[in-house]
RNA sequence: GCGGGUGUGGUGAAAUUGGUAGACACGCUAGACUUAGGAUCUAGUGCUGCGAGGCUUGGGGGUUCGAGUCCCUCCACCCGCACCA
């Protein structure tokens, strides 16, 4: 019987579907434990071979923890709201709801052929109303409540206002604005719209001003990516920044949370580094500098307040409002002009070309304020204004990159290091002593910070300040495909639609997205929806015309999985009690701060507003690497229509072309379909080597435009889900990248085909009932140990390599016993799922395997009592010698120091040394 | 530029705690069986050397009886950098 993958797998995926067997349930008396994989957006292009790579090893984990005894959770939905359906549309003019209706289908039927054990009755789609009625929600939960820092969680602000009442925000000073101060009788009188522009600076979910590019000719907001080398991707248009109202979740308030509970997840160090890393928490001071000739002050935050003594200049972001104040009239013209170039500058490379030092002078002078000496204030690019408080203190003895400003425009240096500054480069190291500082002097760093800051504190100039690098999250997008918000103006003045104030209108969630024709960007840099004018226009006031952007949906789809056709609550109480968080997420790095960072924020928000009974979302990550293409090029020889073999390329002038690896076996094209693949290509000649055509090779991102993209339906077709599903495992480590070959694949191929040749001949079953010899079990038992601890930790690579190592031991072994094989199959489930199905009911066994108990491995079968050892002179093996587990050291050099081969490397030389690690090798020193 | 990761045969990789480097595969070579082979099986395959042996985990240096693994330093490539998701 021959191992007929196509009819198997097609078998076993109707009776899955028919029997519902991936139907997970809410109530039972089994462990929970939730498994996620981060959903995809559904593009255009379909699932290529490096996507499955995340979810094949969920759905080993998965399968793995269910006939281990779970109740695993392991649901799939799609991250469908986003900009290139958005842009697809504004090309070709069909609606995202149908093209991401299409695509989405598409996905499942490429998911569908791989055999996952998804529960798909809980699907969830981001962009469907059903499930952003709920993100809206969150929304105005987020809306409606500010941080309080004393208790250290989000609490409703209707609380605040009965502090306000009480006691003005003494005690609760404003995120937003630190100057701000009222008691309660100035709180009572301020008008409706100045409470409530005191409550936006406290709220959670909050309005303000950002940046964002701008582009004059497509009359449109770009996204970063949008823009390159400083003008539009499409059309190369100029581009600038350009002031815009949008909303903000105020993130910032949890920084010092979401940095203290990492120490409570298991995740890679790297991905708590980044995370870390990106929230950026720096211990340092703020310090007040007075302007010479004018009112205002100019306040710095540096981590080096031991430098004070070494400000040479001030240098202030050049979107810093304070800058028009200050600049004096002789230098405005330069100012301006030099703000108008940062206007069309990246923060990528401002940050990045460092070594393009760039500024203006202000013409204005600060006051020094310990040592009263003038300061001049400068501003530059390389000063962020969204970082600290947009404006530094430069001291080039100690930063590099005032170094190079102060050499750049020649501004004397003041050195503070002595010798340990050589006039060269700045001295950045943190240790050695301060000098030429007045009382700091001869201080360590560590000494003078402190001194300083005390200083700095007497003399009213400054304070100790942490500060982060992490900055709140811009949640306003102006486009059409993502979730409107559940906001309406009345005047100028920001609603939720669930407060009294707004009448007239539906006071619930969802607001949906109403249907539009076109996709035009609307008036001024607003988005599509503006142009929707019944739509923004309503009896209680307008409405807000920015949608969320994509990370909202996808900031708590890991609890709608728990409850997902529920009307009435995001999730019940019940059902996020018994889920709660993801005992295992599985995705790429490239979410390390973004979607992982919000998903955590919106996690703690919510338990702090006591709607779930967890404050992290995710407790255990997994990444998985990139699958990378392998592209194949064809070496066109210059000027002609000839194509040379890669082996012969040398003696020509060539041009390097991408083929596509679909005509290509190997490294050996198919001269005849490349012939046919474009027009330009049908009178092609070849010079081949060996009488074939051999292609270059080379490794690059899985894309369309290099035509080495691998389609999973077609390695499916040819092969089958379950060779597919171990050879994406065998590749190598999850979390590592690397490229895709499609040749490697038969030797997993060829693995199952001789698995299945244990079980069956030509005629049919072969399998006894004999009993199985010890050589067998002892193969047998390694093997479940091995995969079972390789499946924990998710070393899936070694897992197949044991399968492998098992049936060729069983093969040479002649094995065709029950014992032994009705075990296998079911240590096989997880990574073949269908053979295991239809080995096991070959075996005359009933129900689907994945009901079976994952097999105990045998201690007897496992443990060795002997061991060769590798024996070694001065750290050489030179031998190998078999000794009981339990010798005894002495009898053990004994025997290694009469050995021949051990004399004969030992050249006469006497014993130094005797190193025996029991169970590991033997050293003789000499 | 900053942050994180990776580097081992011709290729993908293994080596779980500092202890025999290259398991398991792909590819390649030779052979068997076969009407046929893109089926199956057997043997070989890091480099170098006739051989004993020597060399070998991106480069250089160090710690150790012993380093792919630890430390220092340099290089290359990949990911992220806040409006792609």
């Amino acid at each position: 019987m021959e191992y007929n993958f196509r009819e198997i797998e097609k078998n076993w995926k109707k009776v899955w579907k028919d029997t519902d067997i991936y139907k997970v349930t809410n109530d039972t008396s089994k462990p929970k434990f939730y498994i996620l994989d981060m959903f995809p957006y559904p593009s255009g292009a379909g699932l290529h071979v490096g996507h499955p790579l995340g979810y094949i090893a969920s759905d080993i984990y998965a399968r793995f923890k269910r006939m281990k005894g779970f109740n695993v959770l392991h649901p799939m939905g799609y991250d469908a709201f986003g900009l290139p359906a958005e842009q697809y549309a504004l090309e070709t003019g069909q609606h995202p709801t149908v093209t991401t209706e299409k695509n989405i289908a598409r996905y499942r039927e490429q998911l569908d052929n791989i055999g996952f054990c998804y529960d798909w009755s809980r699907e969830v789609r981001t962009s469907d109303a059903k499930y952003y009625k709920w993100t809206q929600w969150i929304f105005l939960q987020l809306f409606h409540s500010w941080y309080d820092r004393t208790a250290n969680k989000a609490r409703p602000i209707s609380e605040l206002i009965g502090i306000f009442e009480q006691e003005g925000n003494l005690n609760n000073p404003c995120p937003a604005d630190d100057e701000l101060q009222f008691d309660a009788d100035n709180w009572n009188i301020y008008t409706e719209q100045g409470r409530r522009d005191i409550l936006m600076q406290y709220r959670i979910a909050y309005l303000s001003y950002a940046e964002v590019w701008w582009c004059e000719a497509l009359g449109t907001v770009l996204a970063n990516d949008e823009v390159v080398n400083g003008v539009s991707e499409r059309g190369g248009h100029p581009v600038e920044k350009k002031r815009m109202r949008q909303w903000f979740l105020r993130i910032t308030e949890y920084a010092e949370r979401l940095i203290s509970s990492l120490d409570t997840l298991d995740w890679s160090d790297a991905m708590k580094e980044m995370q870390r890393n990106w929230i950026g928490k720096s211990n340092g001071a703020e310090v007040t500098f007075h302007l010479d000739n004018s009112k205002e002050d100019i306040t710095v935050f540096t981590t080096r307040p031991d430098t004070i003594f070494g400000v040479d200049f001030l240098v202030v972001a050049p979107e810093h409002e304070i800058l028009n104040a200050i600049t004096t009239p002789e230098q405005k013209a330069e100012v301006e002009k030099y703000q108008q170039y940062v206007k069309s500058r990246s923060e990528r490379e401002r940050m990045s070309e460092v070594k393009q030092v760039s500024g203006a002078f202000t013409g204005t002078y600060a006051i020094h304020p310990l040592s009263k000496k003038p300061i001049p204030v400068w501003t530059a690019e390389y000063v962020l204004a969204g970082y600290g408080t947009g404006a530094i203190m430069a001291v080039p003895s100690g930063d590099d990159r005032d170094h190079a400003f102060a050499k750049h425009f020649s501004i004397p240096i003041t050195n503070i290091f002595g010798e340990l500054y050589n006039g060269e480069e700045a001295y950045s190291a943190k240790d050695g002593k301060i000098e030429n500082s007045d009382f700091l002097s001869g201080l360590t760093i560590k000494e003078a910070t402190l001194k300083a800051i005390d200083a700095l504190v007497a003399s009213g100039a400054g304070r100790g300040k942490v500060n982060y690098r992490l900055r709140d999250a811009g949640f306003s997008r102006q486009r059409y495909w993502g979730e409107p918000f559940p906001i309406v103006y009345i005047g100028d003045v920001p609603y939720a639609i669930d407060e009294d104030a707004v009448q007239g209108i539906d006071k619930n969630t969802p607001v949906e997205l109403p249907m539009v024709e076109n996709y035009k960007p609307g008036p001024e840099g607003q988005g599509p929806l503006a142009n929707v004018t019944n739509w923004v226009n309503t009896k209680a006031g307008h409405r807000e015309t920015n949608t969320m952007p994509g990370y909202a949906g996808s900031s708590w789809y890991f609890l709608r999985y728990m409850d997902p056709h529920n009307d009435n609550e995001f999730a019940s109480k019940e059902a996020t009690s018994y889920w709660r968080e993801v005992d295992l997420y599985i995705g790429g790095t490239e979410h390390a701060v973004g979607h992982l960072l919000y998903s955590r924020m919106w996690t703690k928000a919510l338990y702090d507003l006591g709607h779930i009974s967890f404050d992290e979302p995710f407790k255990k990550l997994v990444n998985q690497g990139m699958i990378q293409g392998s592209s194949r090029f064809a070496y066109r020889v210059h000027g002609t229509n000839k194509y040379v073999s890669h082996g012969l390329r040398k003696e020509y002038k060539v041009d390097d072309l991408r083929v596509d690896v679909a005509m290509v076996d190997g490294l050996e094209l198919d001269t005849e379909a490349f012939k046919n693949w474009r027009p330009e290509y049908a009178d092609a000649e070849f010079i081949l080597e060996d009488g074939k055509y051999i292609c270059g090779a080379e490794v690059e991102k899985m894309s369309k435009s290099k035509y080495n993209v691998v389609n999973p339906d077609d390695i499916v077709t040819q092969y089958g889900a379950d060779t597919f599903r171990m050879y994406e495992m065998f590749l190598g480590p999850i979390d590592v990248s690397k490229p895709w070959d499609t040749k490697g694949i038969e030797g997993v191929h060829r693995f199952l085909k001789k698995l299945w040749r244990l079980y069956f001949d030509e005629s049919g079953l072969i399998v006894t009932d004999e009993p199985a010899t010890e050589a067998e079990l002892k193969i047998l038992h390694k093997t479940i140990k091995k995969i079972g601890d390789d499946i924990e930790r998710f070393s899936f690579n070694t897992s197949v390599s044991q399968f492998m190592i098992c049936v060729n031991e069983l093969s040479t072994l002649n094995c065709h016993k029950r014992e032994v094989l009705e075990k296998l199959a079911v240590i096989i489930c997880p990574f073949a799922p269908h053979m295991a199905e239809e080995l096991w009911s070959k075996l005359g066994k009933s129900g689907s395997v994945i009901t079976a108990d994952f097999p105990a491995y045998e201690d007897k079968y496992v443990t060795e009592n002997t061991k060769k050892y590798p024996v070694a002179v001065n750290g050489k093996t030179r031998a190998e010698m078999e000794f009981a587990l339990d010798a005894e050291p002495a009898d053990v050099e004994k025997e290694v120091l009469a050995d021949p081969t051990i004399i004969k490397w030992m050249e006469g030389k006497d014993k130094k040394k005797f190193i025996y690690v029991k169970g590991k090798m033997i050293n003789v020193v000499v």
